[in-house]
DNA sequence: AAAAAAGTGTGATTTAAATCACACTTCCCC
DNA sequence: GGGGAAGTGTGATTTAAATCACACTTTTTT
């Protein structure tokens, strides 16, 4: 938990009692090696901070082929945010790729700490912020840029994550084929 | 400016005082079509609410092909957001398509706002939600779908866009070229 | 009202990437 | 520690979409 303090405060200083009651809102899960947090078709009552371990999120098409819409590691925050929002069914999976925890806040709790601590409103706000601008640029790089430009962006973004990952995700989350991403960095990248 | 208070007010209600104020952060700005409100290269001084036209959100390549992240008609907002959020310079342009209205709010006008008023940080949050929200799911689609199915999507999403946009810019909006697009529908969809 | 610019449909050709296929390696888990 | 699953590299083939080319239409501009 002090980690999630340490997490908020980047953004916005907290009292001790402040956070004492704001921690309640969480609660703590530990996460196996290929367990679901969310699953496709399912309500999503949760959105996860990640404590530790690495998750991906992804969707899964009729042919059962995934295409990764987001990894998350510590101080990521993972959701399918239409089902999640709109209080629908999930059409992303949330899967653990690598052991550990997480936070789990229910939309109630979210939306309970925003009105009633001005300062949490401001927390998820720059988190939105900054998660909407990355977005932004996901976008732009799968409109406008070549399977090596994306690969080389995202090694550049998240150098960790390229050597911690099997390349078959990777090739997922850039939106080619593992053949064609294996081809890219054995020829002249 | 009425217009502004309503949209706002589609998410939280407002004093006549309270608006009073919030409207003079605001400065409203007529556009006619080909006039840009973003260009590429420079600072991003505004983000920007559509009261009336069209626009577009684009980045343009070397080869100055162009690629649209974001249309935006009544009451959408509209920026480089991470020109603007963390001060860089832009690159994207955003360009009216056709003639209209927009009200201009500094990154500075956007952060007083937000700490002044819980209403007001409440309204960013909520708009960033859903516009979060529909990013994940584009992204979800741009990665899996394919263009008969996007355009599908598209139509079903935007049903007036289609008829009041040339061709050629929903191609580049769905990442395709214009002469496929065109054949998407001439054949079986 | 005429000229220019922008947008559209459709065929022919090229091309990048997907798919298929298979051998090899590494990682787990019983 | 051995067996199965998961991941990886590389060639051959197929395929969907980009590109090129051009005629035609519509919209803008002056």
């Amino acid at each position: 938990m002090e980690r999630l303090r340490k997490h908020i405060e980047e953004i916005t200083p907290l009292s001790d009692e402040e956070f004492e009651h704001i921690k309640t809102f969480f609660t703590l899960r530990k996460v196996r090696k290929h367990q679901y947090l969310i699953q496709e078709g399912d309500a999503v009552g949760y959105e996860y901070v990640v404590l530790g371990g690495i998750f991906k999120l992804f969707y899964l098409d009729g042919e059962g082929k995934e295409y990764i819409v987001q990894f998350a590691r510590v101080n990521w925050w993972m959701c399918d945010y239409n089902a999640y929002f709109f209080k629908g069914k999930a059409t992303l999976n949330a899967v653990c790729m690598e052991e550990g925890e997480v936070l789990c806040l229910t939309l109630q709790g979210r939306e309970k700490l925003s009105a009633d601590y001005h300062k949490m409103e401001h927390f998820f706000r720059v988190k939105l912020t900054n998660g909407y601008a990355a977005l932004q640029r996901r976008i732009t790089s799968l409109l406008s840029s070549t399977p090596q430009e994306r690969y080389r962006e995202f090694s550049e973004l998240y150098p960790n994550l390229i050597q911690e990952i099997p390349k078959k995700y990777i090739a997922e989350y850039l939106g080619v084929s593992r053949e064609t991403l294996s081809r890219l960095y054995s020829n002249g990248k």
